[in-house]
This record gives C-alpha cells, structure tokens and sequence, in this order.
DNA sequence: TTGAAAGCGCTAACAT
DNA sequence: ATGTTAGCGCTTTCAA
C-alpha cells in the first residue's frame, strides 16, 4: 500500500530499457538515441517520476545545494541580499541551505560542519571564523566571501572606498569640516575598511576625522555612540550602518540636538527602514540584490570548474543616496 | 593525492571492527559494548570522521533537513520568523532548506518540487497554493502551514480575533466610532481573519467599519490605500499589516492628514520598522521568534511520529503594542 | 546506441 | 555483542 515515488527502474521497465539508459537519457540525452529519449521522457511524466537527488548526489557529490551562512538573520541587511542568493541559486537550478549561525561561533561551527557534507560551496556572508579558518574551508569546498577580504579567498564586496568617499564629499561640500566616524563591532571587515578610507578621504578633502566606538551594528549601538558622541560634538557623523545612525539620531533628538539641523548624519547599506525614519537617511547605498546575486553566482562558477583566479575580490559599486539626515552646516557653532 | 574525508570504513578498518558496528556505535550506542563504543568513539575523532549525511538518508531517508517555504524573503515579517525557526531546527540538529518562491506559483512549484525528496518535513510560512495543492502535499511529507488555516493540516497562527480585538476597542477607548479597513491581498487568509474579526468587533462595540483595497502588503499598497481613504475619510484606520500602515501614513501626510491628530492607524506585525517610523507605529504584534519556532517544533514533532491529531491550529497570542500613530480623537469634525 | 555490473557511504535485517 | 549481507536510487565504467 505504500505509494512510493517511482525510481528509475520504474521507468526503465516500462519504457522497456535499462536504468542506465534511462540515466543517460536524463544526464546525458546526446548519447541516447533521440526515439528512446523521447520514449523514456513519455513514461517518465506518465509515472511522475523524478530523480531523487539525494540517490543522484551519492556517487558523485552532485547534490544541486549551497549553504549560505548568515551569522544574524534578524538584521534586515540580509533581505535583499537572500533575495538575490536565491534568484541566482534558482536560475541554476540549486537549492539554498540556510545556516543562521545565531551570532556565535560554536552554533556556526556545526552548523557549517553539519552542511558542509551535504553542499557543493559556501557563501558566507557573515561569519566569526576567522580568516585562517575560512581559508581551510575553502580548501575542502569552494567558498565565497560576502563583505570581507580573506587572501587567496574568492570574495564579493561592495566599493566600501568609493562609498565613503562619496560620503566625505557629500558632507565636505555641504560645509563640514569635522566628521565623527560612528563605529561598528571591531571584528567587522567592513567597519576596519570604512575608517580606513575615511580618513584617507578626509586627508585629501582636508577635513578632521576622529572615530569613536566600537559599537553594535545596531539601533542600541547607535545610542551608545550618541553618548559618547554628545561628550565632544561635531556638526557630521558617518556611522557604521544604517541601524546605528537610526540610533545615534533618535538619542541625540532626545539629547536636543536637531538632525540635520545641529547634525548631519549618513549611515551605510539604506535597508528598508532608511527611508522610512524621520528624517529619513543619507545613506551609502550597497548593492544589496547584486550582491548575493553575485556571490551564488560567482560560487557557482567556481563548483563548474571556474579557475578560482577570481581570487581576488569582486568590487560591487555602491552610491549615495541623499536624504534628509543632512544639510549645510548651520552657522551656530556646535 | 585526493584527500577524501574517512568514511564508516575506514573507522572500522582502524578500530578493527565491522562498520555495522561503528554505524551501531553512533546510531544507538545501547548495543554496543561501551569497550568498543569506546574505541570507536576514539577512532573516529582522530580521524576526523563525520558520518556523510546523504549516505546516511539514503537508505531510511532520514535528511535531517526541513524546508522553509517562503514567498518573499524581501518581507521583513519573516526575519524573526526564521530566527525563530532556525533556533528550533538546530536544537534538534536539523538543517534548513530556505524556499523563497519569489510572489510566483511556478518557482514555488518547481524549487519545492525539487526539495521534496531533500526534506522530511515543510514549512509553508507563505504560499501560493491553493488549500487542495497544500493538503496533496500533506499527504507526502508532514507539513506545517504557518500563518493560514487549512483543514486537514496543521497549522500555526496568531490569535488574530483577539489581536483585531484589542485595536478595535484601543480605538474606541480614543473615542472613534468608524474605522477604515485598509485590505491586504485578496488571497491573504490572515487578510479575511481580519477583516471579519474586525466586522465582530464593532458589532459589538459599536463601531462603524468599512473596507477599504486589496492593496499589495507593502508601502507602495499603503499610498494606494491612502488614495482611497481620503475619497472618504474616517477619524482611524486599521491597516492590513504595518507596511502597508506606514505607506499610508505617509501618503497621508502628504495630503495634508495629520497622524495621529487627524486619523489614527494601527498596524499588524510589529516589524523592526515600526518603532522607527515617525510617529511610531501603534501595531498588533505578532510573536514572530515564536511562530517560527513552534512551527519547525511542531514540524518535527510530526516527523517523529506525533499523531497529527494537532490537525487544529495552533494560535500564539499577539498584543497590541501601543504607540504613537494612535490618539484621542480630535473635536474637529473630519 | 544500449546493457550489465560495480559501486557511492551508510543502515538494517539476519546470523552468529 | 558483533559480523555478514543486502540493499537505498542513481551514475558510470566497461562490454557488447
């Protein structure tokens, strides 16, 4: 009474062939003849048959899946980029296995150990490993980096110079001439690299840069900034990403300080609440759907064979998008 | 040269036993002698050996996996929902296959096809499919629907009666007697809950409703939504969920509606956003981390057995979370 | 162009 | 308590 799915044999038996045949007719349709195919595809729709991909991957670790490792599912960051992981995934016909690593390394460990056998590559897209783990990922299976540069680690990241750059002069233009950078976790690739292009923007624009953190990548992190911020103002802050800006800016309404009026502010990543908020962000805007796009898609490259020569990283371009958490600096000095 | 992972066999060969003994060892260490199970045990970690998951689903089909079906991963409904989730799974060493079927029938089709046979159970967070199609697909695989009814299938849902509820006489407690219904999508089942919970509701308090769309659930539907309210204003609205609240207020404000001293709008959901538009978003909160991860739990509850006599659904409580976006109707006559 | 047969790594009877 | 032996459903040589 058990209605099992039909297997190949099935198939194989009605149409009269061997499974092999059947097989081929599937992988490899060149080497069957073009009557038995067309025979063997008749049937199979007829049974409603479908090869069980886990039988398929057995004997060659084909297994049409990718993990993606997300280390903090909850931050809204990640919609787009999932979106474009899976489009990408879905046009090749993989599936995307989902490894919320929940913000710790010993969850992220197992979970990756536990996929790891069962995927043919790895985007992380956050992860607490640290480079030297990730390199001996990448050696058992092809990985990609989203947001982070590992050498000899194929990686997808956004033009975070170029961005923060825009920022410094978008800022510089409206007549600041100090800027706070609003840090990000200190573990973060892409908080090092902001300050870093920072404060080689603000040398070349000639503005005064100084940093205060580290903080959460989030809107309580943004508070946290707003205290140590109001100590010794500026009339700009860039912070670390959009959630700590939403946060600077709301604590520093209840500090009294007026945005933009006494203080411009630009976040980084305009996630969905950007421009939702009041006032609603300046924000260097990151590719988000291209990215994920583009590191499935790079991934899958690498599984089909591609020279992983892609070594180096991928730089998405990211733009700024102005809002209205900044404005000229008022006269009044702050 | 190729460095393969060990497999059962080499274990074996190592320990000196049979790898009967050493799947045992693992599998159900009562029938082995702890000797044994010992050096098995010992074994195995200096090799470094992991059981290959699809090996071991291939006979009993045991995947370990679960898949997550949903329509747009863009919705940032969903992240605490799959946090949510994702917690559940890994607790019981469960890996999640992510399904996001992109708002279309056919890639929901084809990508859950395709992860049928990968999964022992599913979770339907989102669908397009019809309550047959769902209940056919009840039949080859536990499924849990989350956030629907479907007979015959067990589901998990908010108390939506209560949550529409507590906004209905929050509202009239603010002195408003006729509120606007701002629809959902026509196919949305917590769209019909809604509204006919909504219908209860005043009829017993006293209130005058009306509906308003479909809109899409998002911004843009709100600004729709908008556009038909002020055809016909009344003093408070509920909306769909709180995308499509915030989308509206805005459009409102654009019209020259004052929020709240004009109209007053709930929202549905609590996503991240709502706190953070201006005014807050007075809204119905959803246990999100909850529905999730009761959904996955009692998925695997399924799979391990449980008589699915939990055929009813399963309904989390939500709560009014009361904010800005909500107020005292105001004298003057609109 | 097709068939036969030997696995992929693991589990689960069935023996011992 | 442990070993033997078939498979799970598919792919892939190797022959024919």
């Amino acid at each position: 009474m058990a209605d099992q799915p039909p297997t190949i044999y099935d198939v194989a038996r009605v149409a009269g062939v061997a499974a092999s045949t059947v097989s081929r007719a599937f992988a490899r349709p060149g080497l069957v003849s073009s009557a038995t195919a067309e025979r063997i595809r008749q049937v199979a729709a007829e049974l409603g048959y479908r090869a069980n991909p886990l039988a398929r991957a057995l004997p060659n670790g084909r297994t049409s899946m990718i993990a993606l490792a997300i280390s903090d599912i909850t931050n809204p960051f990640y919609n787009e980029i999932i979106r474009g992981a899976q489009v990408a995934a879905t046009e090749a016909r993989y599936t995307i296995l989902l490894a919320d690593t929940q913000e710790s390394g010993v969850v992220e460990r197992e979970a990756l150990d536990r996929a790891m056998a069962s995927v043919e590559g790895i985007v992380l897209a956050t992860t607490r490993m640290s480079d030297s783990a990730i390199r001996v990922m990448a050696k058992q299976r092809p990985v990609i980096v989203l947001n982070r540069a590992v050498s000899d680690v194929p990686s997808v990241v956004t033009d975070n110079p170029r961005g923060v750059r825009r920022a410094a002069e978008h800022l510089a233009e409206l007549g600041h001439r100090r800027i706070t950078y609003a840090a990000g976790p200190e573990a973060s690739w892409a908080d090092g690299i902001r300050w870093r292009s920072l404060r080689e923007a603000a040398m070349e624009l000639e503005l005064q840069v100084r940093r205060i953190g580290p903080h959460a990548p989030t809107v309580a992190g943004g508070a946290e900034a707003a205290a140590a911020f109001v100590r010794n103002p500026t009339t700009a802050v860039i912070a670390y990403n959009d959630r700590v800006a939403i946060g600077l800016i709301r604590a520093l309404n209840a500090e009294g300080f007026a945005v933009p009026g006494d203080v411009s502010v630009v976040g980084f990543d305009n996630i969905f609440a950007a421009d939702l908020v009041t006032p609603p962000l300046t924000t260097v805007a990151a590719p988000l759907h291209a990215m994920g796009w583009t590191a499935v898609h790079n991934l899958l490259a690498l599984i089909g064979g591609a020279s992983s020569r892609a070594t180096e990283a991928v730089s998405l371009p990211s733009h700024l998008v102005v809002r209205a958490s900044t404005a000229r600096r008022s006269r009044k000095r702050r």
